[in-house]
DNA sequence: CTCCATGTGTTTGAATGCAAAACAGCATCA
DNA sequence: TGATGCTGTTTTGCATTCAAACACATGGAG
């Protein structure tokens, strides 16, 4: 799974940050292409042109703000202007992009508050998915699917201090514990938007997962949005849908909190996305 | 405003229905466009081929489901591929169309469940605009506008009997105030994604407005959801947050019975968009 | 009779050429 | 000195052309 790569900034006070909204969306995007199994291979020029963007605006090298030219993206990627002008299409759907009054596009920036609000949306539409899981019932094999999948979050927590590739593992196990969360409503119009939201830099589950490696702290956090993930999966099985509502919004709101720590603590530049995020508004 | 055109249609029970999602999108395809009086002069290409490609499909002219090929429509509208092709992915964005596999699209269907999803997503997030406008305060010039735009409403209802143009105007005046609604909060990201889930087909505020013309049952309907209009913003005003996400809730199962009541009586397949919704899953 | 292979035609994906519109810079006039 | 108009350059929007992939059909072989 060279997918799951994980982009690891070691901070000043032995913080580790995983933010991987990137594999989120490059599934979506390429979600006709399963067969290639090679990265850059095979895709389209579109697509690979998509990605590559993105690459670069959550890398911050393009200055956020800034309007993007469709020449200078040819210049710097080698492709012709008809896909780079898909990619941008797409881009700027996906919320990444700004589409300027008279042509072109600038690259999207965002406020503090903007990112609050789309982990409080994330919030709202997981609690809704939860809440309707809930109420009409859900289907057995998901939900022993999600239990399994809980079980092994259990295991990797259950070691008292957490090493790199325990993190990357709970990152990505987490992650895949919200994807059966959004199926066990068996909605697709709901599935679909939680996926568009969580597109927004950070607003993923795992936008921002942040331990203090060697306090016990940070892992106690993970401690408690696990006890939220198995209450949750309880309240559905005992379709008590406003509990299972409750608890995704405030599960939610970990995220909230650390992106609060994130912004405070000024030395995390390099992480893909915060070049995006303006200080004042 | 030729731009709030209104499709009606005249069941045999005396029922009319206005369905208006078409001025909603379209102000969001020409947000950069509002010098251009004129209404197909001066829009780029692309955007033309957009708007008569929803219209094309709302309408039915598309068989739903069908892939359609980009030379199929290019021979229709007499664009070239280009814009069309730009059309077509705005299109899929906007969750009219599904991208196919191996290229091309379809005009996508949607059960009756999917429509009632997307009405209930609509409820949640004007339900989270309303608490968030409440919890921290809305800006007192648009609670003004709000409150004018309710008074509207009032002065139409007013009247025993509502005939076609005041329904029309009911149904302009809701959309507004729904649309202000969403300013309230403050949160553009919330604004945003809201517009998008009004696009789909049914799910935007005034998607259905059903009138028993003859009968004072339907002008009742419209009584209690402007009581709930006005008790929404009561409960913004005095900082009831939680009131007023339950009231913005259960004003979106309004729709939901009008929904219900729309696909029971089969005569409406005139209807702007109904030929998209499937009748079982 | 069935299954596989090959060829043709249709369809999308990508590239480039062209024209029009917007922006910047400069010069001229008030 | 400031504002306005003109011109040259850049940039986008649209059209067309070229290439590649897929689907279907037809023919041959087992």
């Amino acid at each position: 799974m060279v997918k799951n790569k994980v982009d690891k900034v070691i901070a000043t006070n032995i913080i580790v940050i995983e933010a991987i909204n990137t594999p989120a969306r490059a599934k979506f995007g390429a979600k006709n292409e399963e067969n290639t199994a090679q990265q850059g291979a095979q895709l389209s020029v579109q697509l690979r042109a998509q990605l590559q963007l993105r690459e670069m605006i959550l890398a911050g090298e393009l200055p956020a703000g800034a309007r993007i030219a469709e020449l200078h993206i040819v210049e710097k990627l080698g492709f012709s202007r008809t896909p780079i002008r898909a990619a941008l299409v797409k881009l700027e759907q996906e919320g990444l992009l700004d589409a300027l009054p008279n042509g072109g596009y600038a690259v999207k920036t965002f406020s503090e508050r903007d990112v609050a609000e789309a982990i409080e949306l994330r919030g709202t539409l997981e609690g809704l998915s939860a809440r309707l899981a809930a109420e009409r019932g859900a289907a057995p094999v998901v939900m022993n699917e999600a239990r399994r999948c809980l079980k092994d979050i259990d295991a990797v927590l259950s070691q008292s201090a957490l090493n790199d590739e325990a993190l990357a593992s709970y990152v990505r196990l987490n992650e895949q514990f919200h994807a059966l969360l959004s199926e066990l409503s068996g909605s697709s119009v709901i599935a679909k938007e939680l996926e568009r939201v969580c597109g927004l830099p950070f607003a993923s589950p795992s936008g921002f997962v942040m331990v203090q490696a060697n306090t016990a702290k940070a892992r106690d956090m993970l401690i408690v949005a696990q006890d939220q993930h198995w209450q949750v999966l309880d309240a559905i099985e005992r379709r008590e849908g406003t509990r299972a509502e409750s608890l995704m919004r405030e599960h939610s709101r970990i995220a909230q909190r650390n992106l609060r720590e994130v912004v405070q603590s000024q030395t995390l530049n390099q992480l893909p996305g915060v070049s995006l995020i303006r200080k004042r508004s």
